[in-house]
DNA sequence: TTGTCAAAGGTATAATACAGGTTTCCCTGC
DNA sequence: GCAGGGAAACCTGTATTATACCTTTGACAA
């Protein structure tokens, strides 16, 4: 595993490095778990340094790819949603995208997710998504109980979908729906349309527990019409 | 912008130091174009060593939030997809991801991003989506040659949606498709099938020039619906 | 006013050093 | 023969120094 040093433009020994890294990966078909070489190794082969080694390998941490460690090798990682996460946030801190594009893409992937988990859900699953919606329901608390049982809720609906991808990136939002949350509950004005909202929850999550795709789809898209509704109401945009 | 450094547990320093860049990005309302203090600065004033700030750059770079250039400053950047799609090839590559999951969820967005497509495009991209389904029916070159069209109408038809996430989505997906297309290409095992994938293509941009959200969002999904059983044929999975 | 060029500022890579964590394996005692 | 302990080997995290080379700035000259 080397690469030709001339072909490498300067300023790129790093990017040739995690290429190389990558391509080990695939071509001794790692899986989570097992290990890369030492960076000892690892920068004798590719014939650079172990500056660049570690900056290569500090990448791949960045995405995921890798878990670092004091004294041990690197390891091939569990995809996890925190790299994404930070992206998104990091797109909406920079007006790159705004809060209603997101809620847009939730509001697609979730009524899928939500139809999937009726049809795929265990028994547990169906009775942690029960168990949250109802705790918004009863919940005496301070907004941030309903909010993090809400949250959970989706990210439990997106596990009983038995598809990572969906939920990796319900999981991606979530640092960002904390932040707005809190927009929409004061934006739902009286305590009636929060007790709506809250029921709204329930209905989804006995849809899922009865196993009916087609209505905890309906439901699902009926709550985020109405969060996105109450966005605009608070002037988002 | 410092931290108490005793509370940093060793091998944490460049955690750290990525937590105070992405910090300084937002406290100081950085925008892509806008740039960072320089790594000198960085390591005297967050009181690191300029290898923690390196590895906290690359790290940050591998995320596409900030761009490093030989002689410039760290430079704040525009979102981009290639981040997602290296996790979600890699997920791929380690079984932790299955390619009909990844089809799912681009069912899942891309009826959305047929339906927005059909109500925003501009008549430039109207145009151009248009024209690689045109292309793709008109081909006699190399299957090769259809995928790229194939590929990039639908990125097309994402940027008309005109919500950047689904942009990043259906982007981050073209490895691994690129990888996969020509499985289902060689499952449509005569010309009539394949011609009919083209002309539902077809369809599909008449039904965005149309602007009309319903048949183009329904198109859509009856095109995944077929490659999914195309690659189900195929025996995937 | 404009063009040129040197100096200042900046990043990329390499090499070395050392602290401290992890793994391996040998040796001892039973 | 085997279990336990501990040292040695292995490995990563951080700091420092040096140097090549790229970019930006600003002054000077035409």
């Amino acid at each position: 595993m080397t690469f030709a040093r001339s072909q490498i433009a300067p300023g790129d020994f790093v990017s040739a490095a995690i290429a190389s890294i990558t391509r080990i990966i695939r071509d001794n078909d790692l899986k989570p778990g097992d290990h890369l070489p030492a960076e000892a190794v690892l920068s004798e082969q590719l014939h650079v340094s172990r500056t660049v080694i570690r900056e290569a390998l500090r990448s791949l941490a960045a995405l995921r790819l890798i878990d670092l460690g004091i004294g041990k090798r690197p390891t091939i990682a569990q995809i996890d949603d925190s790299s994404i996460a930070i992206m998104i946030e990091h797109g909406v801190m920079t007006d790159q995208i705004d809060i209603l594009q997101i809620y847009d893409v939730r509001r697609t992937i979730e009524a899928r997710t939500a139809g999937l988990a009726a049809l795929r859900r265990t028994d547990a699953e169906a009775q942690v998504i029960l168990g949250h919606a109802q705790a918004m329901v009863r919940s005496s608390g301070p907004p941030s109980e309903i909010m993090e049982h809400d949250i959970a809720l989706h990210m439990a609906i997106a596990l009983a979908s038995r598809n990572p991808v969906f939920a990796l990136l319900v999981g991606a939002f979530q640092g960002v729906i904390r932040q707005t949350w809190p927009i929409g509950w004061k934006s739902r004005a009286n305590d009636d349309e929060r007790a709506a909202m809250n029921s709204l929850h329930e209905e989804l999550a006995l849809a899922i527990v009865d196993g009916n795709p087609q209505a905890a789809a309906a439901l699902m898209s009926r709550h985020f019409d109405q969060s996105i509704k109450s966005l605009l109401a608070a002037g988002l945009n």
